[in-house]
DNA sequence: CGCTGCCAGGAAAGCGCTTACCTGAACACA
DNA sequence: TGTGTTCAGGTAAGCGCTTTCCTGGCAGCG
């Protein structure tokens, strides 16, 4: 590999003087000199060494991110947004996937340390777990000290600058709709009980139908894997154990997809028979049969806004944002049977 | 932010005691300098400088990879089993989203170079532009030569290690399994016409039509954006002008899904009235309604050969892999009507 | 013609770390 | 007691780069 030295004696001239013409630095080179250097670089396909450029200009230009998974449509929607600022502001983002385990997570902040990023945003939610949740903490504490800054999003309990998805209200809203198309007999497909946003969630949907007077019993929720698969395994089971049920609500639009997927299965047609909503709006949504009614997260701009916050210098305290969940009607809830 | 020297400093050992206490050196340690070593550490919260630490101890652990958008699932698949097989291995993985962009693409390469990566995995489509793609081959090998590796996915343009999928034998079998259902009018919704994914595609399926003597014309083909909106309007923009055709083969599995709401919108039904089949399999190919007919490439098993090449010391020649592409009947193709 | 001031270019000091090499204490042996 | 070994721990070089500071040549001035 050509070193800056190496560039510098083809050229003949001093290592300074090629540093100068490669960076563009603001002192004034000869043209007969700045010449030779460019010939040298490309002759030698010299690329600076990147990591030596870092120690000796200790310029963080460079954020990371944590996410659960890129390649699920939430948070690559999210990165999406979080992409766009950052490249905006000339960032480099490196983005790392925790795959929800808490563990991992903690490395990477570590890790990301190491790596003298100028910002860490943690995206996706946080976890019901308050030894992990300290170390959490403590680990972000030490790099805020040394000057780094560091955005969540979707994870109340962080103290610092966060921007949170209405996940309350989704529920919310999702119950006052029900309610009104008459159902009572709701079950409920949860992510996993360790995630903060299914609590949230729930909460929002809990508190809703027990004030209209509905209140969700516990047997008519299932907890189970976040995706696809777990979506229809919890379906399943709260239509063997509930056979009352009119609607299910599943806690996000790939446990809905799941849903969906197997009352087809078991020729249970929505929403004549049984309504489905989800929670997210994914683009598959549109595209399922029948359509999906769900909640609408600003997922972009929930990323727009995080990295916003990491990039922009310190506020006085921490700031807090919270963006609106709205409903989008499709095809799949109706009024409830009878 | 606290250096080595700091926590050697409160120790009261030698910068280079500390650093073969951090680093677990071979070298042996008393345990009551090791113990005072670990307590500054911990006190100061020190995490090593990753950048020097790889200045110092040129130890090439991390890979480079370069798609076009991890957020589309095509690459999510891919990049799964790239991932699988680097972490296996202890390495981390940059990922670089080149949008389609091959300016973007030759950048990267760039900085990949002066990261120090030690490898490269391209993935993703080719383009049919043999100045981007000689810049492109001579980075690679100017990388190569100081020691680098690099592997592709899917793109025959490149003289060295590749894994490709099988994109003609896939159009090869579309072809092959609408004509024994009696369709001859065929539409094609083709992705960017300077992509050679779409031009190895649309061979298989040409090739096949004409040797079964229904050679495919000009004007049934539509290029459009490689998404389910390209889909949309190349759909309508065929129906619009050739009224007569029996069915659609879109060239990826969003594309298609695109033409089905399209067709949905019109009221025509699938595949009663038209045809319809993707390309890919992915996950959305089985939710939509109705369930798509499409080609299924072994994507995460792509990304996982390509990686095991690109970590692998080279072979003596280029080694290239070729992986199977098979269809998945499902319910949008059905017999051409009358 | 001698002095000052200016400026392009170079020498060299680090950035934070690893590691080859050196040092000196402790011990064994003659 | 003197010499040789051994080995824990320290010293310092160097990874590739940037940048401060210095140098030496030249123009401009009195």
């Amino acid at each position: 590999m050509a070193t800056l030295a190496d560039v510098a004696r083809r050229a003949g001239v001093s290592p300074a003087t090629a540093s100068r013409v490669i960076n563009g630095s603001s002192k004034p080179v000869a043209d007969e000199l700045r010449e030779r250097v460019l010939r040298a670089v490309a002759e030698l396909r010299y690329v600076p060494n990147a990591h030596a450029q870092l120690l000796a200009r200790p310029q963080r230009s460079v954020v990371g991110v944590v996410v659960h998974d890129v390649s699920d449509p939430y948070f690559a929607e999210l990165t999406r947004g979080l992409q766009r600022v950052a490249t905006d502001r000339g960032r480099l983002v490196i983005i790392c996937n925790s795959y929800r385990d808490p563990e991992r997570e903690l490395e990477y902040v570590e890790m990301l340390r190491g790596q003298q990023v100028a910002a860490i945003v943690l995206a996706g939610s946080g976890y019901h777990d308050a030894d992990f949740t300290a170390r959490l903490t403590e680990k972000l504490a030490a790099y805020e000290a040394t000057g780094g800054r560091v955005a969540v999003v979707g994870r109340h309990e962080h103290p610092g600058d966060a921007v949170m998805p209405a996940n309350d209200v989704g529920g919310r809203l999702l119950a006052e709709e029900l309610l009104r198309l008459g159902h009572r007999q709701i079950g409920v497909i949860a992510g996993p009980q360790v995630l903060t946003t299914i609590t949230d969630r729930l909460g929002g949907l809990r508190a809703a139908l027990a004030e209209a007077g509905a209140p969700l019993p516990e047997e008519h929720i299932r907890y189970a894997d976040f995706d696809r698969d777990g979506g229809a395994r919890a379906a399943a089971a709260l239509l063997d154990a509930c056979p009352g049920l009119t609607a299910l609500v599943a806690l996000n639009d790939s446990m809905a997809v799941g849903a969906l997927a197997l009352l087809r299965q078991r020729g249970i047609r929505v929403p004549e028979q049984v309504s489905v909503v989800g929670f997210d709006d994914m683009p598959v949504a549109a595209d399922v049969t029948p359509t999906l009614t769900t909640v609408r997260l600003p997922l972009v701009e929930l990323g727009a806004r995080a990295m916003t916050l990491a990039l922009d210098p310190a506020g006085g305290g921490p700031r807090v944002e919270v963006l609106p969940a709205t409903l989008v009607r499709r095809e799949s809830l109706g009024p409830a049977p009878r």
